[in-house]
DNA sequence: CGTTCTCTTGACCAGCATCAAAATTTGTGG
DNA sequence: CCACAAATTTTGATGCTGGTCAAGAGAACG
C-alpha cells in the first residue's frame, strides 16, 4: 500500500465517522473514542487499487468508512471467485491468520479506517465490549457464510440473482438513502465471479427481472426493486 | 432431543476424552479440567437421530467425540443444502444466534458432549484461553467457509470431488487411523448436497478417479488415496 | 469525438441433471 | 445362516440450464 495513501487523521475523527453506528466501533462509548482515534488511520483508495493481497502478512485490521472492496481469490488458470464486497460499516480482519487468504481491491473511491493488528488485539483486551461486538460480527458472518454455500450449491441463476439483489445494503433501513433503491456499484463480471455464474448469465437474468416488472432499472449502476415480496419468494425458492 | 440420550457423566471424563487433544478443550489446563466436567453432559445418538432441529431455541454448543453428524438446511421445495460433515473434535455453536439457522443429525453411532450455553459462556469469561481458543476456531470456520464457496461457485464436478476427499479427516495426521484412508460414513447423496452436485454426478466421478489410479476404493465406506500429490493438483485446479 | 470498456443479445455447445434400470450392499425374519 | 426385501450405488440414455463464442449497442473517458 503506497504510505501516501494512509495518513493519521486530525483529532475527533471517530466521533464525527459516518460509518460508526452500523460498525464495530459502535460498541465502543464515546467516552473512549479517543482511545480509537489514537489508533486509527485513514486509508483512500483509487478505483480498482488494492488494500491488500493473498499472501501478504495480515499486520492491520480494516473498517470500511465510504465506497466499496471486493474481496477475491483466484485458481491457478484464472477462474476469480469473488469472497464478497464490503461495504460502510465492514470489518476485515475477522480471520486471525498470519497472511490475508485473499485479496481486497476498492470497486470505486473507498476510504477505509486501518488499525495495527497488535494495537487493535491490545485494545480488544482491554475493552471487552468490543471483543464481544467481534465474535458477534464473526457469527453473522458465519451465518452469511452458510447462506451463501447454500446459495451456490442449490439455487438457480435467477434466485441467485434474486438473493444478491436483496442481500445488497439498500434494504437495509440502518443504512443512509431510500429504501428499495439497490446500487450496483460493481461490474456483472464481478456478480458473476461473486454468485458462480458468467456475466452473461447475470446480464439475461436481470433482463428477466426486468421485464418480469420485479425490478427497474434506474441508471447502470442502481436498481429499483419494484415487487420486494414476489423477488424475496424467489430468492427463497419458495416459486 | 429424548432425555434419555443425555446423562450427566462420571467424574473424570473429560481427563480421557478421546477427542480432547484436537477440540477446543485442549485450551483448558488439566488442572482446570473438573470445571468442563461439572458442566458437561454426554449425548448418545443412534444413525439418523436429530441433534438439533433448525429453529429451535439453541440452548446448548456441543462438542463431537465420536462418529459423525451433518449439518443441513433445506430449500421449500425439498432441495437440501449440507453445510458441513462434522467428526471428533469438532465445535457446535460459534454461532451466537438465539435460534439454530440448522438442523443437526447423527450419519452413525454418535457420542457429543453437550455444554449449556449460559455455563458455557460463564466458563469462557473466566477461562479466556478457551474464549481465544473459539475465537480461532471461528476464524478457521470462516476459512473454511471461503475455501467452500469458492468450490461451489467455480470448481468442476472431479475438483469438488477431489478437495472434498482431502478435506475429510484421514489425511490429518492428528487424527487417528492410517493417513491416506479416508472413511465416507455419508451416503452418496449427502455427498452431493454437500458439493453442489447430484448423486450420480458423484458415484460417476469417484468412477473417473478410480480409474485414473488416483484412488482406491478399500470398502464401499472407505477409500485410500493413491496419488496424493495428483489429486491435490486436481483438487486445486492446478492441473 | 473517437477509443475503450462494459453491457446486452444471439447462436450454439457442454457439463451436469434427470430419468431409468440393473447391480450391489444392507437389513430382517424365518 | 439363508432368503428375501429395501436401500444404496453404479451405469446408461437423454435433456436442459447455464457456459462459450461472437457481434453489436451503450457508456465512460481522454
Amino acid at each position: 500500500m503506497p504510505a501516501d495513501c494512509a495518513q493519521r487523521r486530525g483529532g475527533g475523527g471517530c466521533a464525527h465517522c459516518a460509518a460508526r453506528p452500523f460498525s464495530v466501533c459502535a460498541s465502543v462509548p464515546d467516552a473512549d473514542l479517543h482511545r480509537l482515534d489514537a489508533l486509527a488511520e485513514t486509508v483512500t483508495l483509487a478505483p480498482g487499487q488494492a488494500l491488500f493481497r493473498e499472501g501478504d502478512p495480515a499486520t492491520h485490521v480494516f473498517n470500511v468508512t465510504s465506497g466499496s472492496v471486493r474481496t477475491y481469490r483466484l485458481l491457478a488458470d484464472g477462474r476469480r471467485h469473488i469472497a464478497g464486497f464490503l461495504f460502510a460499516g465492514d470489518f476485515i480482519g475477522l480471520d486471525p491468520a498470519e497472511a490475508h487468504s485473499l485479496s481486497g481491491e476498492a470497486i470505486e473511491a473507498t476510504t477505509v479506517c486501518r488499525f495495527r493488528k497488535v494495537a487493535y488485539r491490545a485494545l480488544m483486551a482491554e475493552r471487552r465490549e468490543l471483543e464481544a461486538a467481534l465474535l458477534a460480527r464473526a457469527g453473522d458472518e458465519l451465518a452469511a457464510a452458510r447462506r451463501q454455500m447454500l446459495l451456490l450449491a442449490r439455487k438457480t441463476a435467477i434466485e441467485r440473482v434474486a438473493s444478491f439483489l436483496l442481500d445488497l445494503p439498500g434494504a437495509d433501513p440502518l443504512r443512509p438513502g431510500p429504501a428499495g433503491l439497490v446500487r450496483l456499484p460493481m461490474t456483472r463480471s464481478e456478480m458473476a465471479d461473486y454468485l458462480g455464474l458468467t456475466l452473461e448469465t447475470v446480464s439475461r437474468t436481470l433482463t428477466r427481472l426486468k421485464r418480469g416488472g420485479l425490478i427497474r432499472q434506474v441508471s447502470l449502476t442502481e436498481m429499483r426493486v419494484e415487487k420486494p415480496d414476489a423477488l424475496r419468494m424467489l430468492a427463497d425458492g419458495d416459486a
